[in-house]
DNA sequence: TAATATAGGACTAATCAGGTCGGAGTTGGG
DNA sequence: CCCAACTCCGACCTGATTAGTCCTATATTA
């Protein structure tokens, strides 16, 4: 139904709060862990892939952890997305394994993939630093050639 | 990793077929599901369900099947989606159940809330008449209160 | 060296989507 | 009027994905 999965919310928890309110020198995965009442195994491994893809650096050893490898401002919710959950598809075509059976004879293909890249976009326009202020304004991006306009009503 | 189910795909596909290509007295389960390879008990449990929401009447007999019972032009992409694969949340904390261990401490809640209602916007600007149209220019729905930039250049 | 931290794999349990089955109801011809 | 064919309908089963656990190895510091 649309959901991003459990590893995922995990990790844009622990992101933002290494963002925002970890102390100085990082934080441990236990100890994000223990903050937020994530169970620590799981949410280690999630930190373990983040740092293996560069989001992250890991410091090993006693008083270790992890702590942000780049700028909150340049992490899109998109990659974060796609690194944790692989990349992200609406549909079984979206990348081109899984044949799907109906391929040939599909007439939503496009329209769908339209869809999917427009979903994108709007996780593409927020990065990590904006997912904690709380009075923001987002504008979308226009990606069609149109203008803007209250469709809302019409369902 | 953000995929909606099978179920609506085929949804979708045959409410597209009963949108345009249907013959006028409508088309029975098994006729779209041979139409477009899909199996066919699969798909006539997703008509069956859409029935029983009122989106499309079922002809029961001999020469039965299914048919419109609403214009598309009326019919968002949201409703469907939201019809088959239950109501759309990308968390657990979408809709009021699974009390989420995490839900008191989570700092991303409302953040992601608002991604929600954007994407839930974006499924709601397509309505199933629009789906089959090659050209068309599809204006996204600003809903901030800022301008629309780009901002996709940033990541 | 003891304690603490990440790294990484393998394993299990639970959930869910995808697919299948037999039955009930309707139609229409003989 | 009755039967046979066709359709919808609802319950059931199964394989795949996800969420979570466990164990061992490695690195760092007090
Ligand atoms: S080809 Fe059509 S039916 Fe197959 S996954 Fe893509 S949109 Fe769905
Ligand atoms: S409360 Fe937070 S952690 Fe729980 S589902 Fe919602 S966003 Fe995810």
């Amino acid at each position: 139904m649309l959901r991003l999965s459990k590893k995922t919310d995990y990790g844009l928890l622990a992101l933002q709060y290494l963002a925002t309110d970890a102390p100085a020198g990082g934080a441990s995965a236990r100890a994000i862990a223990e903050r937020y009442g994530i169970p620590a195994e799981l949410l280690a491994k999630v930190l373990q892939h983040l740092a293996r893809l560069g989001f992250v650096a890991a410091q090993k050893g006693v008083h270790g952890g992890y702590h942000l490898a780049r700028p909150a401002r340049t992490i899109s919710l998109a990659e974060i997305v796609e690194a944790i959950d692989g990349p992200l598809a609406i549909t079984a075509c979206g990348r081109h394994e899984e044949p799907c059976e109906q391929f040939g004879a599909c007439t939503v293909r496009d329209p769908l993939a339209r869809i999917k890249d427009r979903i994108t976009s709007v996780l593409q326009t927020m990065t990590l630093a904006e997912l904690t202020d709380e009075e923001q304004t987002i504008p979308i991006v226009v990606r069609g050639r149109g203008e803007a306009d209250a469709r809302l009503e019409a369902r």
